[in-house]
DNA sequence: ATAATTATTTAGAATAATTCTAAACAATTG
DNA sequence: CAATTGTTTAGAATTATTCTAAATAATTAT
C-alpha cells in the first residue's frame, strides 16, 4: 500500500516521467485512476466514462493515445479476447484469464494457478513476447 | 485423404445436413473451398476473396453467416487474436497458435506441443468452454 | 410436380470500435 | 519567456461486422 500525500499526483506523475511519458494533466488523471482502482480490466470506453464521472472531460481519442502509451510502457496490458473490442488490464504481472463469453468480462487467474510445461521453440527469426491463455467459460 | 469423386460437392452436402445446415449453393462452395485448402487460418474477406478468385460471387454478409453457421456446427474455429477482426481456423482438432504480431498471421501448435499441466477450477456456475493458448511473437 | 412454408442470400444501410487529421494547446528546453 | 516539441481535441474517416427487408432458393406437404 501506498502512503497517503497531501499532494496526490506526484506519485503518477514520477511513474509518468520514469516512463518517457509527459506528465499531462489528462495522463495524470488517467494513471491516477487506473492505479486506484487496483487490478481490473477496461475497455477504452468504460476508462472515458469513469473519467467523466470523476469530474475529467478528457476526449475518447485522449484515452486511446493514453492507452497505447501506457501498454507500450508497459503501465498498463492489452488482453485480446473479443474481436469486438480491447480490455486493458491494469495488472501487469505475469497471469492469465477466465473469459466469461456471456458477459463478456475478465477475471484474473493467478501466473501460479496455470503451469505449462511445454512450449515449443518459435520459427527461427521470431521471439516470444508473451504467452497468452486464456480459460473461455459460460455459464452452465 | 478423400477418394477423389465424379460429383464433388457430396462430401460437402453430407457434412452440412448432418449439422442441420442447408446445402445451398453458396454454403457447398464455401465448405468446399475451406476443405480443400485444409488447416488454414482465414478472415471473413479473405475467404471472400478466395471464393471471388474461385469464381464464386458470394456476397459479404453471406460469407460471415456461413462462417458463423460452421462455427457454431463446429467445422470451423474462430479465432481472436486481433482485436481488429476475426479469424476462422478450418483446424478443428484440439492445438494452439502462434501469432506473428507484425504480420499478424497465425501458426499452428500441434495440442501435444503444448502441456498445460495445471488450471484453476472455473467459478461456480461456469463451465470451461475451451482454453486458448497464443504464443504471441514479433521477428527479433 | 406444385404450392406453401421456411430458411437463406443479398445489397446496402447501420453500427461500433478505433484511427486519422490538422488545428489549438500545453509542457519542456534553450 | 520565446521557441520547440509533444499532446489534446473534435470531428471526419476507416474497418470489421451486423442489421434490414426484399428477393430467392431449398424443403415439406399436398
Amino acid at each position: 500500500m501506498e502512503k497517503p500525500t497531501q499532494r496526490p499526483y506526484t506519485g503518477v506523475v514520477e511513474t509518468l516521467k520514469r516512463c518517457g511519458l509527459r506528465p499531462t494533466r489528462q495522463r495524470m488523471a488517467l494513471a491516477k485512476l487506473l492505479h486506484d482502482l487496483g487490478d481490473c480490466h477496461l475497455t477504452a470506453e468504460q476508462l472515458h466514462d469513469l473519467a467523466a464521472r470523476s469530474g475529467h472531460r478528457i476526449s475518447l481519442a485522449t484515452i486511446y493515445n493514453a492507452l497505447h502509451k501506457f501498454t507500450e510502457a508497459g503501465l498498463v496490458r492489452e488482453i485480446v479476447v473479443d474481436s469486438g473490442c480491447s480490455y486493458f488490464d491494469t495488472n501487469t504481472s505475469a497471469h492469465h484469464h477466465f473469459f466469461f463469453e456471456d458477459t463478456r468480462e475478465l477475471l484474473d487467474i493467478d501466473g501460479d494457478d496455470v503451469v505449462i510445461s511445454a512450449i515449443p521453440e518459435p520459427p527461427t527469426g521470431a521471439r516470444v513476447e508473451r504467452v497468452d491463455v486464456v480459460v473461455r467459460v459460460r455459464s452452465s
